[in-house]
DNA sequence: TTCTCTACTGTGAACGCTCACAGCGCACAT
DNA sequence: ATGTGCGCTGTGAGCGTTCACAGTAGAGAA
């Protein structure tokens, strides 16, 4: 009995690039040609083929594609961030959510893998190399070596943000920090605040890095002194925030200002300013970073500056795809947006 | 020149078993049995693939194993919910973050499938049907056919919360909405409360009919009388929830507690009731259900039903590797814990 | 007519793996 | 001696594609 005849309630096998040329009338070449574009094909067999494909329900099997192409059509989204903060920070399912609807418009399925531990680490890794396209990576820290040894591996790779201490050319899309930075103490600054400080975010991160200089620099363009005192250094955490908050009060209790460098951070330091009993806004303005979701729970809400999250994931897909297809690294750099609410 | 003599800088081919068995000096057949478990292999020949492998680094190549065996060693985690809750509710970052690591252990990747728009359904149901060895279905609304079209489809399947309104027996793993419900009436009748109202969650999904027959039969456990008065059914938003609430004390001013059947719209009723003059938790305790990352945050922090999350997506994935190793679908109920802090 | 060029089509070979099968040697029972 | 079973091993076939190549027909030029 062949097996094409077999029939029954069992699963049945799915149809093949055979079946869909037999019921065409043509050859495998020709439907697979159509399959890839369409090209040096006749109008009729396409036809043919295309209702074939329908009435057959016929879909490509990946994996026969996959082993004799070498690609594998589909991307790793990688998550190296040790895994509290992945849970606590509400633009990582925003990220997730565009790379996932920006691959799924070029048909291409996303892995989602996280390396909390080491071993996940080293599984992720030997995964990768060989059965994925490229890589979609989530990892702020600086020492983390995964971006170097993907990009050695010759593994396509766009980071989210820009990979600190890496001397080789990585891809990477990110908010300009910088300038959220600047916008947010020019802001400060113009409604009248003159002693303003910051809670950072960890200086191993490019953002803690990017927006404390933007701080700084905005600082000395405004004409205000430079103090280390108005600095500390936070964890991104809310726990964080509210620590980082009570020393920069104990440093300098004449404190008119903060700016945070995460909206998680800033409700820290408004429970902070609030056991202190200095109000928001009038006492001590707080400013933000990243109009998460946070920004509009806390109580005020905050003032904060928005990420382009859509565009970082839209920009992070196609700069993939590009340099799957052969492309050079690029660097891409968004612009953010001020959002004004009552925290300042 | 033979291919495995080609060198240079560029990304050299990897190996293949082929290579593997001849660095071994054994055949191919014994380097699959090695492969897939070691059965029926000599110590010696053991030993000897084994170092190959680690000499030539070599990994199994996915799409030839899946070409032939017909599994994909992969699973789709598959959300069907209209994005906003996706981005709105924690409970989908520990739920997927907890999936993806029990899946990573037995080296199960998984894909991220994102069913918003017909379109994006259509495309992920075309690519599970042979592409994936099974399904973790993450969909409440009963509306949704997805489970139906799946599991008729024979994919192996295990959904989140159990799928209402579905004839056929499917595999699904939950939290025991209806008894956490009742631990937090009967917390709110112990602690004296009297009128006791419930903002519930939609009503086309399981939580949201569970948690209100759980209210309900306690309820009347307690001896209190039914009045729908008390009753209103929320989105499992926060505006959702500000507003049922303003409905509730509208219709119920001698309000003294509140059910509220997810901590997002705890959020919104502790803001409408903060608008109404009511002090919480003196004037109207309120309880609150999920324990997610806003219960902590919440003025004053919530007291809360606690859904294991961390143990359904452990019990989802057991479930759904048992149903693709052939065993029957199974359903599984969580208990969950009742977190006393400050509202109630 | 004949030749060339172009557009289209079919065919065999590979991709890297697993599976079924056959074969081998050895121990033990007959 | 012969048979039987068992543990281990190698071999060929085939999974469903794509790709390179060869081949065909028809249009246009000579």
């Amino acid at each position: 009995m062949s097996r094409t005849e077999q029939t029954g309630t069992g699963r049945r096998r799915p149809p093949t690039i055979h079946d869909v040329a037999r019921e065409a009338g043509v050859s495998r070449g020709t439907v697979s040609r159509v399959l890839n574009g369409g090209h040096n094909v006749s109008p009729a067999a396409l036809d043919a083929v295309n209702s074939a494909i329908r009435k057959t329900g016929y879909t490509v099997n990946r994996h026969a594609r996959s082993l004799i192409t070498g690609r594998s059509d589909s991307v790793a989204f990688l998550l190296t961030e040790p895994q509290e903060r992945f849970f606590e920070d509400p633009n990582f399912n925003v990220l997730l959510r565009g790379c996932t609807s920006a691959l799924a418009a070029h048909d291409i399925p996303l892995l989602l893998m996280i390396a909390g531990t080491e071993a996940e680490r080293r599984r992720n890794m030997r995964y990768i190399a060989g059965h994925v396209d490229g890589v979609l990576l989530v990892s702020s820290h600086s020492g983390d070596p995964v971006a170097a040894q993907l990009h050695e591996a010759g593994v396509p790779l766009v980071a989210c943000g820009k990979p600190l201490g890496q001397k080789s050319k990585v891809s990477y899309v990110a908010a300009d920090d910088r300038d959220g930075a600047r916008d947010m103490v020019r802001f400060l600054y113009e409604s009248g605040r003159r002693r303003i400080g910051t809670v950072s975010g960890p200086l191993d991160t490019p953002g803690g890095v990017e927006r404390l200089a933007g701080y700084r620099e905005m600082l000395a363009d405004c004409g205000l002194p430079a103090d280390d005192a108005l600095i500390v250094p936070g964890d991104y955490s809310r726990a964080g925030g509210e620590a980082a908050a009570g020393l920069l009060l104990e440093r300098a209790p004449d404190l008119d200002a903060v700016f945070v460098a995460s909206d998680l951070m800033a409700q820290g330091v408004l429970a902070a300013l609030e056991k202190a009993g200095r109000r928001v806004p009038q006492d001590v303005a707080v400013g933000g970073f990243d109009d998460s979701p946070a920004a509009l729970a806390s109580r005020p809400a905050l003032t904060t500056i928005r990420q382009p999250w859509d565009r970082i994931s839209a920009e992070m897909v196609r700069v993939l795809l590009a340099q799957i297809g052969g492309e050079d690294p690029a660097a891409v750099i968004l612009p953010t947006e001020l959002v004004r609410r009552e925290s300042a």
